[in-house]
DNA sequence: CACATCGTTGAGATA
DNA sequence: TTATCTCAACGATGT
């Protein structure tokens, strides 16, 4: 029996920890490998020119890769259904292989284009490898549901036990009697679009500091896994959010275009770790790779997971309309430097540091300007080399405290929290090089700084530089009451009977709370 | 069912 | 410098 196989590419831009592209090469006569650039993505999502620029990067490194195997990488434009529909025939395909892709458009689109294979007497081959686990099988564990709590879904993973081994990239021997048919002329009707081609603000891109793709994927986490007494140490709290040059792997971006198998990345780990001493979960490195595992479950067991309404975990909160915020935030001009330096790196790199991101989502959200998280959702989706579709709506619900954390009244402060880490400001400076003359004392808070000090500085506050857009202490005060208010609303259970909200309000009084706090001592 | 515990990363005061 | 407490008081989980 020899097949005619297409390898599907989506995710899992590598040839490393693949075994889906394994199952096409088995009895296999002739290997496509496809990518299909597909037109919903840019009608539904917003890809800033970074993320593009990224994914072109990895879409290269994978054609080097392959041709290096004797094949290549075939990029179509189109529907899925429709590309597949043509491919089908035009190569007398007899199999499909690809990765499980576990988002909602995933599902749909994956759902059709294998009934249309059934259709065509065309095979299917599908593996999960974006993962560390069948995130299915965690749902099963856990009663049907996709656990809330990390601690909860740590208890289940550690019952599945480690997640499987990587797969090794296919060898020259693995492609023994298998043969990619492609000519010169194919290089136009296949080849990899330019950056100019994909967006309209090519021009726009900013400095590449992450180039996409496997092999630079593979380097970075070599680098940083032989600093092997840094990666037993890690703990994600003690890295800073404002260091000049980042204090965590940046292999995020990675990780979501799958250049990098999390398997991979865990084992690889796993070999640090052997007989030392090193950090644990959540904190530790392992302890990342289980929060992103985390919420790629509660993406799949959670309906609507990205949008407030009809999210059964989301609180249910009355945000502000308010464009002129939301504006103000994105366009990094709300006079707070430490949130507009955050993003202008964000806009130019692609990149901020994960608590970056809570100060930034913290005070868009509940903390200062009472914008929905969706909207900052689709910024940062935008923005992010690393944009992941399940890692995104929960972090923002997340910082919002609309699901997963509750402790609304732990605000963060746009002016305190940087200084903790970057009394001086010089990672305000380097992002908002207008404000670099200003002395330590006032570049949180530049709108403080005497008139003359500010003439000196060569800025002026509200000309040069916004004036802060909200007064952060008496805002956010208020708006945690707001929160409380949107907690004490939450949708009650239309079964739970009038004595039972009774009950639950009397459990609520606070003379319990003194009680266990005394005995306590 | 009642209740205790705990939660990756708050700020600010105090010792 | 570092640890502990208060502020006010959340929900999910486990016993």
């Amino acid at each position: 029996m020899t097949h005619s196989s297409i390898h599907w590419f989506r995710k899992g831009l590598r040839l490393h920890d693949n075994p889906a592209l394994i199952a096409a090469l088995r009895d296999c006569k002739q290997l496509y490998p496809v990518y299909i650039l597909d037109p919903w993505y840019s009608n539904n999502t917003n890809i800033g020119v970074n993320r593009w620029r990224f994914l072109l990067g990895a879409l290269k490194d994978l054609d080097r890769s392959l041709k290096k195997l004797n094949s290549r990488l075939f990029v179509v434009s189109g529907k899925p259904t429709e590309v597949f529909l043509k491919l089908f025939e035009k190569w007398k395909i007899t199999r499909l292989t690809f990765e499980i892709d576990t988002e909602p458009y995933s599902q749909c689109r994956d759902e059709e284009v294998q009934k249309l294979a059934k259709d065509h007497g065309v095979e299917i081959i599908k593996e999960v490898s974006h993962t560390l686990y069948n995130l299915e099988r965690i749902i099963d564990e856990n009663k049907g549901k996709a656990p809330l709590t990390y601690k909860r879904f740590q208890t289940i993973v550690s019952a599945i036990g480690p997640p499987r081994k990587p797969v090794p990239p296919p060898t020259q021997q693995d492609m023994q009697g298998v043969n990619t048919p492609y000519s010169e002329k194919d290089d136009k009707k296949y080849g990899i679009p330019t950056l100019d081609e994909l967006c309209q603000d090519a021009d726009f891109a900013g400095p590449e500091n992450f180039p996409g793709g496997e092999q630079e994927a593979l380097r970075r986490l070599d680098k940083h896994l032989e600093r092997t007494g840094w990666v037993c140490s890690f703990e994600k709290p003690q890295t800073s959010p404002n260091s000049l040059t980042p204090t965590t792997t940046v292999l995020s971006p990675y990780l979501s275009f799958g250049c990098l198998s999390a398997r991979t990345f865990w084992w690889g780990l796993s070999d640090v770790y052997q007989g030392k001493k090193h950090s644990q979960p959540p904190v530790s490195l392992h302890g990342q790779l289980l929060w992103r595992e985390f919420f790629y479950t509660a993406g799949l067991g959670i309906p609507n997971f990205d949008k407030m309404e009809g999210n059964g975990v989301c609180v249910q909160v009355n945000w502000d309309n308010n464009p002129e915020y939301l504006a103000a935030w994105r366009e990094a001009r709300t006079g707070f430097p430490f949130i507009d330096a955050i993003m202008t790196q964000l806009r130019q790199e692609g990149w901020i540091h994960h608590l970056a991101r809570h100060a930034v989502a913290c005070f868009l959200t509940r903390g200062d300007l009472w914008v929905s998280w969706e909207e900052g959702k689709k910024v940062f989706e935008e923005l992010l080399l690393d944009a992941d579709w399940a890692l995104n709506a929960a972090n923002w619900q997340w910082l919002s405290a609309s699901a997963f954390f509750q402790q609304y009244f732990r605000v963060y402060s746009p002016v305190a929290f940087g200084k903790k880490t970057d009394k001086n400001g010089d990672y305000i400076k380097k992002y908002l090089p207008l404000l670099r003359k200003f002395p330590a004392e006032y570049i949180y808070e530049p709108w403080k700084a005497p008139r003359s000090i500010q003439e000196r500085a060569g800025c002026i506050v509200g000309k040069d530089y916004p004036r802060p857009i909200v007064q952060h202490e008496t805002i956010s005060k208020k708006n945690i009451q707001r929160m409380k208010e949107a907690y004490a609303k939450r949708s009650p259970d239309p079964a739970v009977s009038p004595e039972k909200e009774k009950g639950k309000k009397r459990k609520a009084g606070s003379v319990l709370d003194m009680l266990t706090k005394k005995t306590k001592k």
